[in-house]
DNA sequence: CCTATTCTGGAACAAACGTTCTGAAATATT
DNA sequence: AATATTTCAGAACGTTTGTTCCAGAATAGG
């Protein structure tokens, strides 16, 4: 009947997330995507609808990712604390290397008050590796890894909060010996 | 000679800096910045500059602010720990009771990695915040309030580090109670 | 009073924005 | 071969952006 797409969607929207990653979403431009993607205007247009569409496709893409990754931290790891302790290191890790800021903690900033669809991806989100780590701390205090006084989503919370002071302190100081004494103080607080 | 100028410029630049704010940098328009200060588009360009220059200004406007609240708990308690809990606590309080979050974060996460002028800003600030908090933790121990284990900058870092997750979390989940109990955690956290 | 300066509202500008549309080339299916 | 659909390059759209400019009203000092 008709031609077929002659591009993957799914690599191209990787492209467009990586992209909003980097500029984020109001600094991005029409004209960044058609360039960056490789990607007709109207070929976006009609596969991925407009530019607030397209990006709330990018981020929930990058949540998914970043939630599986939390996941995966888990499965690959018997201790419950070297769970936690993997998925932290993971941060330092992505926090440093990557040359980009956490794309979720960046939208929150930047969008999680005015935009009510991408607060709820985000809080989905969050829910969703707050929810990762719970479980872990609760099995860790089962096995007496952690101090069973403290309130188990209280610390996930704290876990995950704490990345975000990665991040924010990595944008201004560009020194991830300093992020790795951060993290190394994080574990040393949660397991009292 | 001639005409005086008709308004206070820095009641003027408070307005402004709200707007800024509110809106972030690229959220705030040059019509915005004309209907909330009050002022002709002209006086704005004469007295301030452009866009860019007036957001300097304003960024500096709450740089040096948030310094000198951090400043005045210091001179408020005797007690260094309780100076600590105190920042602590407004931090919270900041964080919950006024409907923005903290301009010197926000600002972070959109330019501080495009805008060198903006990143030095919120540099000089957040090294002023570490340092007051460094002395303070330096007392701290020394009073035995603290455990002298602890590398005082890491401790100072790690509190501010700890703002920018409070101001995360209350914008994804607008819990009061969460922040408070991420706070009591974190002041635990320093003592140990 | 006169003159210089500053205020005001609003027009004007070029550039950039997100979005839509056109028209031709390409390609799978019938 | 014919047809339907997609891709593409790019023109075109109406807004909105930051910025400049202008004419007139207002007010300080000489």
């Amino acid at each position: 009947m008709a031609r077929n797409k002659a591009f993957e969607p799914e690599e191209k929207l990787k492209k467009a997330k990586d992209l909003f990653w980097q500029k984020g979403y109001s600094g991005t431009t029409m004209q960044d995507l058609v360039d960056t993607m490789g990607l007709n205007r109207g070929s976006i247009y009609d596969t991925y609808g407009d530019k607030h569409s397209l990006f709330l496709m990018c981020l929930t893409s990058y949540a998914d990712s970043t939630l599986a990754d939390f996941q995966q931290a888990v499965t690959e790891t018997k201790s419950p604390l070297k769970a936690i302790e993997k998925i932290i290191k993971r941060a330092v890790v992505r926090t440093v290397a990557e040359g980009k800021t956490c794309m979720g903690v960046k939208s929150t900033f930047e969008l999680a008050s005015v935009d009510a669809e991408v607060h709820t991806i985000l809080k989905d989100n969050t829910n969703g590796m707050v929810a990762v780590l719970k479980e872990l701390v609760k099995k860790a205090q089962k096995a007496g890894e952690i101090s069973a006084k403290r309130d188990p989503g209280v610390v996930a919370a704290f876990i995950v909060a704490n990345f975000t002071g990665f991040w924010q302190f990595y944008l201004v100081y560009q020194d991830a010996a300093l992020i790795q004494q951060q993290a190394d103080f994080l574990i040393r607080s949660i397991k009292k």
